[in-house]
RNA sequence: GGAGAGGUGGCAGAGUGGUCGAAUGCACUCGCUUGGAAAGCGAGCAGACGUGAAAGCGUCUCGGGAGUUCGAAUCUCCCCCUCUCCGCCA
């Protein structure tokens, strides 16, 4: 959410931020109009309330209290009447009433991008920043993953679809231990570099899910419970940031950095046909997601680290990967800037997205009100909530399995991994 | 699911209709004291919004919402959460 001081005091800024990203600035004139509307019908209605708490506090003073009730009693009706409207107005215009238009206008905006983030409307415009690994250069016809993974007997997408329908998958066996090997070797290295694992809950409220940005935007991509009105988590950014809502953390304790390994549940709606084999796009996957909560000043930097954290794991696994910062037209609704680390795919022969590493500044806690206070006297000030994989399972294991494949149909097991496999390869048999 | 108890400031804990955003204690901040510290003494110490250059002033918030009343932390209703006991269960 957007702060409407900031529209109010350099609406510039926040007309140019959407035009970067190719979205109508319109949207400002309108909040400064009704933001304007909203405060002279606050003003008015806080002066008649101030005014019947007077008149009501000289009738606890009285020493009569009956007599002084009878004599103000047409004058407190009369200004209760008035109020009574004036604050039904007041909640029709507020920014913090569900549904008023305001709230509306500053729920939908996009966050302020940073100014270091590329122009462009679309990901032909993002830019490579930094790349490491070669492609590996196969003596033959490289498998994709799903073929590779069937032969070896390790994945099973015929059975998932019995089970549950397209967008599922099973891992049998070696596979299956490979996935939770690299669970445990992100948890240790996110643990080794300060990070506090977390086991959250993966069914959130409506209330979390809104504070973190998913709805009402993302709504449909989302699984959920009508009954309980719950929503399966989409990431696990979700519960890591929302973590801390309503709390003002002192400033000694950031940053805060949370690492936890959970399974994420997606409709993928809007993919229809997309991606449709193997296990790039499922409905639920696992993935080990890193947040950050920091102070304002440091979260620029913050970026920085987060995303090498992630980027130094699959240096580690020895997959080939470049770091993309996306360009303004391609930045998420929650974030300021984002880099997006791409691994190599042998059998499409490109890049593809594995973890997406944001600074959402302020944007997010506003929402949540997750708030830092420096010193004792200081006022609390909103933190800056970051927030990236680290890494998914699923998509991580297919790099695996296609960078790593051999002439002979197995797999080798990157050397970071084989203890936590205690094995070196995967053969079929 | 059934029965009961309870939700007040960072924490503990008063407050059952009127000047209460809230006693007191602890914690914390500043000052005095001290060679330095502890203790002691004094002052300060919730958040949001509006207004203002600022000091300040105003409004709202005692789990959330609705209501009664001139006036609600205090009374009524609904909801949520926590705890205890019972049942069921991974």
């Amino acid at each position: 959410m957007l702060d409407v001081g900031l529209i109010r005091r350099d609406p510039e800024r926040v007309r140019l931020s959407a035009k970067r990203r190719g979205l109508d600035p319109a949207f400002v004139d309108e909040v400064l109009r009704l933001d304007e509307e909203y405060r002279s019908a606050l003003t008015a209605a806080e002066s008649a309330q101030a005014e019947k708490n007077r008149l009501s506090a000289e009738i606890g003073k009285a020493a009569d209290k009956a007599a002084a009730a009878r004599e103000l009693r047409p004058k407190l009706d009369e200004l209760s009447g008035r109020i009574e409207e004036l604050e039904q107005r007041v909640r029709e215009l507020s920014p913090a009433e569900r549904g008023s238009p305001l709230h509306e206008l500053l729920a939908q905006a996009h966050n302020i991008l940073d100014d270091s983030v590329p122009e462009g409307n679309d990901a032909s415009k993002n830019v490579v920043v930094r790349s490491w690994g070669e492609p590996p250069k196969l003596s033959f016809e490289p498998l994709p993953h799903w073929e590779l993974g069937e032969r070896l007997g390790i994945l099973d997408f015929a059975r998932a679809a019995k089970l549950s329908g397209s967008r599922f998958s099973i891992l049998l066996g070696p596979g299956a231990r490979l996935a939770r090997a690299l669970a445990q070797f992100f948890l240790d290295r996110a643990q080794s570099k300060g990070y506090i694992e977390v086991n959250p809950p993966v069914l959130v409220s409506r209330d979390t899910m809104w504070s973190t940005g998913q709805l009402s935007k993302f709504a449909d991509a989302m699984f959920r419970d009508d009954d309980a009105d719950l929503f399966l988590i989409p990431t696990a950014e979700v519960p890591l940031t929302a973590m801390h809502g309503g709390e003002i953390l002192s400033a000694d304790t950031l940053p805060r950095k949370y690492a936890a390994f959970t399974p994420c549940f997606r409709k993928e709606a809007g993919a229809a046909g997309k991606d449709t084999r193997g296990i790039i796009r499922l409905h639920q996957f696992e993935k080990v997601e890193l947040v950050w909560l920091s102070a304002p000043e440091s979260s620029a930097d913050a970026l920085e680290t987060l995303t090498r954290d992630a980027e130094e794991l699959l240096r580690d696994l020895e997959i080939p990967y470049r770091t993309v910062a996306l360009c303004a037209g391609d930045v998420g609704f929650n974030a300021a800037k984002t880099y997006d680390l791409e691994l190599w795919v042998p059998s499409s022969q490109s890049y593809r997205e594995i973890s997406s590493c944001s600074n959402c500044t302020d944007f997010q806690a506003r929402r949540a009100s997750i708030r830092l206070r420096r010193d004792a006297k200081a006022k609390p000030e909103l933190v800056h909530t970051l927030n990236g994989s680290g890494l998914p399972i699923g998509r991580t294991l297919l790099a695996i399995l296609e960078n790593f494949q051999q002439a002979d149909g197995s797999v080798k097991i990157p050397a970071v991994l084989q203890p936590y496999m205690r094995a070196e390869r995967i053969s079929a048999g």
